[in-house]
DNA sequence: CGTGTTTGACCAGCGC
DNA sequence: GCGCTGGTCAAACACG
């Protein structure tokens, strides 16, 4: 089945791919792929931070910050006032889709520090930050407020059971929430294909829509880690490009993020072979979903960011595994709360490489049934209808063993 | 059995 | 008010 092989050979891709180009956007001009090794190495003991084999550290300085960003909890409702757009972070690196926003964030400071240069001008609206005041700075500075008054900053993360308070997005008088997401926080990521990581949050598909407009479908994902975690991702292929795909991220996660990939994660879908290659950081320790699930103090940084989706604003920062990314703010601090698991963006990757064959090229043929009833065919084939490629998080090995049955 | 995906249906927001 | 669109639900099914 192409399907399958457009699969393994992105999946394949990707892995090999620790570096990837830069994705192109209309608004920031293009990121040279800075030393795509400037990978962040900061899995700790925290579980805060996760950047996997794929990534390697880059600069102390940097996992400094990081470090001081572990320990705050980011309130997202401190934010309004240097988050009131949009914004968009492209850039030919790749943040790990394990780590937590403020992760990304702190990546993109960090950056924005080296290449602010290339960086459109700043303006107000800029959530991440600027040159001067990266968004590093700001979010390490809203952390701190909260902190500081963790009383005044209700805690973003509830357990979605023992706590009626929730965030607008998931407010428990309304069983279905259909609050147009366009108004929702929301971390908007660029993925290109050839930037695979494995992410340790994982994800169940619970629908998949055609988007007026777009050639591809989006799909929905919420996280499967944990029973009541509200976080959501929706995968689509940009139009644009068609290699690149864009992870929205909305929802913020309820449990602490996974040390280690849920083996149960998408498990039942792959196929590994009896020659899989043994990957070290995969799987040796089983946590059961509900062990995900912990205080907040393990709970990722959450982002907030205010709505001005209008004034979107397209910063460029180095990211491993989330070349592009942006932060769609609500026009309500108050409605929603983000956590930006970035982690996922290594997800929206194996999405994407669904589509393409083994030879890189896109292939076609599969038409994906539309949620609304109405068929409609795509293109393309549904680049995140491969079983357990996409949910399972697969790490590395898996990725081996899907490449020793299609013997690539 | 538990987890996942698929997919038709439902519902609410939005624009006209 | 109406239709379109996007987001979600949930039953059916697949997989290990």
């Amino acid at each position: 089945m192409t399907h399958e092989d457009w699969d393994l050979f992105a999946i394949v891709r990707s892995c090999k791919a620790a570096t990837f180009t830069a994705t192109t956007n209309t608004e920031t001009p293009p990121t040279p792929a800075p030393n795509t090794t400037s990978c962040l190495d900061l899995s700790q003991e925290n579980g805060s931070f996760s950047f996997p084999n794929l990534v390697q550290p880059t600069t102390n300085g940097f996992q400094e910050l990081q470090h001081q960003q572990l320990v705050i909890n980011f309130n997202p409702t401190n934010t309004t006032s240097t988050t009131s757009s949009t914004s968009t972070i492209t850039s030919g690196l790749g943040i790990n889709p394990n780590s937590t926003f403020s992760e990304v964030a702190g990546f993109i400071g960090q950056q924005q520090g080296y290449h602010h240069h290339l960086l459109p001008a700043p303006t107000n609206h800029t959530s991440i930050g600027t040159p001067t005041t990266t968004g590093f700075d700001r979010f390490q500075h809203h952390q701190q407020q909260q902190l500081q008054s963790p009383e005044q900053n209700q805690p973003p993360l509830q357990a979605p059971q023992t706590s009626p308070i929730l965030s607008p997005t998931t407010q428990p008088q309304t069983p279905r929430s259909r609050k147009r997401k366009s108004h929702q926080k929301k971390m908007v990521c660029h993925v290109t294909a050839d930037n695979l990581s494995s992410d340790l949050w994982a994800w169940r598909k619970y629908g998949q829509k055609p988007i007026k407009g777009s050639p591809y479908p989006r799909n929905y994902y919420r996280c499967s880690s944990c029973k009541g975690c509200v976080a959501r991702k929706q995968v689509e292929r940009s139009t644009t490009e068609p290699n690149t795909f864009i992870v929205t991220y909305t929802g913020d996660h309820k449990h602490a993020k996974p040390v280690q990939r849920n083996s149960l994660a998408g498990s039942t879908r792959t196929k590994p072979s009896t020659t899989r290659l043994s990957e070290p950081n995969e799987s040796v320790t089983c946590p059961k979903r509900e062990n995900a699930c912990s205080s907040n103090s393990e709970l990722s940084p959450m982002l907030s960011v205010s709505d001005t989706p209008k004034n979107e604003e397209t910063v460029s920062a180095g990211e491993p595994d989330c070349p592009d990314m942006e932060i769609e703010p609500s026009e309500n601090d108050d409605d929603d709360v983000l956590i930006p698991n970035t982690g996922a963006m290594s997800d929206a990757v194996l999405l994407g490489l669904t589509n393409v064959d083994r030879d890189g090229v896109s292939t076609l043929g599969i038409d994906q049934k539309n949620t609304s009833g109405s068929c409609q065919s795509y293109p393309e084939p549904d680049p995140f209808s491969k079983p357990g490629l996409y949910s399972s998080a697969l790490g590395p090995a898996k990725l081996a063993d899907l490449l020793d049955d299609c013997n690539l």
